[in-house]
DNA sequence: GTTAGCACTCAATCGATGAGAGTGCTAACA
DNA sequence: TGTTAGCACTCTCATCGATTGAGTGCTAAC
């Protein structure tokens, strides 16, 4: 038996209509709102061939058909073998939308999750990157008042982290200049990975060489070394959550909850995203997922890069019967937007 | 009639009961569970007698009773008077959790919110402060990259808001500090609000007695003054919305999701904060509230000061049938310790 | 004033019933 | 040989009535 072409025409059909209103659809519905020339009969026998192949399944014997992943794969690949994915044309408006006027990578991040849950009507992710491999090109202290000094982190990608720092003293206005200087000097080119790793010896290092300036500098040290730890950590923005609480699959309060609790934990959305295979986009259907939680739901992701390297992921989740269409066009036009904004506005980390 | 002894013995039982199963309480569950040493019959008699004067209702004829929003009014004011409302006696630690590292205003916020509503298992918001009476201390431009320039604007109450900007060709360094010091001359002790208000005025100003680098600083000024107007916007943060999912009042998700809706709409949010009295803490009890949508719904909040100034609120919202003692403690707790956090780190309008 | 006893009320639960949607099979048809 | 009309069959879902049980209000006795 093979997927000739009716089949695939009523297969696509199914799909549509399940799609669109989660109830399991039977042949007659078929016949009447997809034009196929043929009866409900016929159609009976090749839904009948059709569960066979694996693509339908019944709920209950006198009941209509569902697809199964199988058929969402098969659909999915189809849309994806013919180019047929709509490529969303506003990327210059997208890109407005999303870049934030402050520049900072974070807030490029939320408005990012945001406008893909709003467009998707589904739950939406991304994991910020680690800083592990950047490179820090300076460091700048200003003076907010008497006791307190704001350290600025420059890194080679033109990302500026900032730390506020109470002193137990003033120090005057030009020996702040010196110890960022001194500052600067001894990390300029470290990475922030080996920063961390080597902080003791590195303290040590810079107590022995000491200059002029010392005291304040072995005071602000600490602080500098606690924030760059703090980078390590994976952060995670979502959006839409409670979009699902839309759909009828999650009309079960405890269903909806297994849900939601499931993606407001970071970590384990951290992992998902993480893992999820090398490839530019990334289509993950039902029980292709590696969580039990996500069997009945279909995850797209996106990366996102620094410098042409890989980085993150940005994605989308809801049940298996999503618009892939949609929310594969939407997650793709993102992501471009995303890598747009960042090569526009962080440079690579070796260049200049 | 009056509210005897016994009656309010009874009035407290129920409500307790009520709060901690949240269905309607029986006269035997009352004898049996609290020793009253009356029978279920007097109570009976009693409990008419609540429902007279308006403490109690009947779901129907043959239920039990629940609290109206007249119990729990009397119940929270009893507690107040008597001030029975224990006190959560770790403000250091809870001042641990809630201070950021890195000093940010917004940080506290998210910190603060997420500690109330993980104490409480309700949904907790805060309005983070407008910045309209603000006064500008310091304005400095940071080089960042060839064609980036970070600007921070320092605050009299040292809190630093940065900006980056990107340049049409580059400014050397050391023109770059001239144009801080005479953006910062220009800018010093003015509010945010008259710079909002006046910016067309103070742009030409600027032109016309412009200096020898004027070119750069006006190129630089349009970003300056947008964004001191996104300053305005109201900021409002919130945490644990889905905790509601969690109680049986909301287990129809289309309450759920009415609930949500209005929560996660800042405006309303932001609202129902701004005007909610000028009491230090306030209580609103279910059909206190003006809001329709919150006629099941208790909203504690209070206030945090900026330099003796009231500023802004946080607060918990969750249902009539709510742990009263607990949130209200948590609530003054939490209020309390950002207030602590604030004047320590952020000094006052116009001291220094 | 308190309480035991009892009739009464009403929501929730359970089972039976019928309607409706949909199937599979068969036989007839092009 | 593929298509289709017809029909019996299956299973869910909604409805209805009976039953159960928690709880009340009233009355009469203590």
């Amino acid at each position: 038996m093979s997927l000739d072409k009716r089949k695939v025409k009523i297969l696509k059909a199914i799909i549509s209509s399940y799609i669109d209103n989660a109830e399991a659809v039977g042949s007659r519905t078929i016949s009447k709102k997809y034009e196929l020339g043929v009866s409900p009969a016929t159609i009976r026998n090749e839904m009948s061939d059709l569960e066979d192949m694996g693509y339908l399944v019944q709920p209950h014997t006198s009941s209509g058909r569902i697809p199964t992943d199988k058929a969402y794969r098969y659909y999915v690949d189809d849309l994806w073998r013919k180019a047929k994915i709509s490529k969303n044309p506003n990327l210059d408006q997208l890109m407005e939308i999303i870049e934030d006027k402050s520049n900072e990578l974070d807030e490029i991040f939320k408005n990012s999750v945001r406008i893909l849950s709003q467009f998707t009507k589904y739950t939406s992710f991304v994991v910020a990157p680690q800083y592990k491999q950047s490179v820090i090109k300076r460091i700048q202290l200003v003076p907010v008042s008497e006791n307190k000094v704001l350290m600025l982190i420059i890194l080679q990608t033109n990302i500026v982290k900032q730390v506020m720092l109470r002193l137990s003293r003033p120090i005057p206005y030009n020996q702040l200049e010196k110890i960022s200087e001194s500052l600067s000097e001894k990390m300029y080119g470290q990475r922030l990975e080996d920063i961390d790793k080597n902080k003791d010896s590195l303290i040590k290092e810079l107590y022995y060489t000491r200059e002029s300036n010392s005291d304040a500098l072995m005071e602000l040290l600490p602080y500098l070394m606690e924030h760059i730890s703090r980078f390590e950590e994976v952060n995670v923005f979502s959006d839409g959550i409670t979009n699902i609480l839309e759909l009828p699959e999650y009309n079960d309060v405890v269903k909806a909850r297994e849900f939601i609790s499931f993606v407001e934990d970071k970590t384990s959305v951290a992992k998902l995203l993480q893992y999820n295979g090398e490839e530019d986009l990334d289509i993950c259907i039902g029980s292709e997922n590696k969580n039990r939680e996500l069997k009945d739901c279909s995850l797209i992701t996106a990366t996102y890069k620094f410098n042409g390297k890989l980085i993150g992921r940005i994605g989308v989740i809801g049940p298996t019967r999503m618009d892939y269409n949609n929310v594969i066009s939407t997650v793709k036009s993102i992501s471009d937007a995303i890598n747009e904004i960042i090569s526009l506005n962080f440079n690579g980390e070796n260049k200049e």
